[in-house]
DNA sequence: GCACTATGTAACCAGAGGCTTAATTAAAGG
DNA sequence: CCTTTAATTAAGCCTCTGGTTACATAGTGC
């Protein structure tokens, strides 16, 4: 998995073959068909959703059936957990607080007199 | 909001810095410190993000306080979405046999007949 | 007005990445 | 075997993007 998974869900195309495979496992020709580009384009697409760990690859004779891999995307919702929990309002307030005196007090050292005047 | 969300995402750089954003609101100066790359890129990479709904800046005097957008993940949390609610094995199983039906026909026409013979 | 600070824009360069055509590997079937 | 089909890999081109330095813009405070 030595592709990102964020570099690999940045391409358009990329995502459109994820959502197909959402639909069940496909075949590497059926994929190619399916979009304006041709098959080695295709190829390459697939190679990096599969180092990204998004889609599985399994042999059928001469034929390449790729699978969705629902696992590979654990770690963008990880990653968006984070933002899911907001702070409460206060402590936002708080936080931009602190942040506007840091950034005053750079060039401002009696910014708070004139703040009071 | 002419960037796409996606390729917004995919700089690591900028995924750090709307990390760095969860925490509170920041100026652009502040965030530029935390960066090992020069002012004029990480603002660039602020002008992605901000095009991408990403951040919002306002200005305090002559710095700018950036602020990160929540809703502007929201995007991704739809997408997503739809990769959360697996269908049921059988159907799983009918979409690849439906596939690899279909994958076969292309090229092998009387492929029936040797399968029935 | 002038100096200083904070930020953003311009111009340019180098590397990354996506597309294409051509060549390669490998299975199927006469 | 030889041909056809499925798919990938190789090589080359071209655009996009991120980085840098240099410059521009705009508040602040004397």
């Amino acid at each position: 998995m030595r592709v990102d998974l964020f570099a690999a869900l940045a391409d358009p195309v990329r995502r459109e073959v994820v959502e197909l495979l959402a639909d069940g496992p496909v075949t590497a020709g059926v994929i190619a068909e399916r979009f304006p580009v041709t098959r080695p384009a295709v190829s390459r697409h697939l190679r990096v959703l599969r180092e990204a760990g998004l889609v599985e690859a399994q042999v059928r004779g001469q034929q390449r059936v790729y699978t969705l891999r629902r696992a590979g995307l654990a770690p963008l919702e990880e990653w968006l957990e984070r933002f899911r929990a907001p702070v409460l309002p206060a402590d936002r307030l708080d936080a931009l607080d602190t942040e506007l005196r840091r950034g005053r007090r750079a060039r401002d050292t009696e910014g708070e007199r004139r703040g009071t005047a």
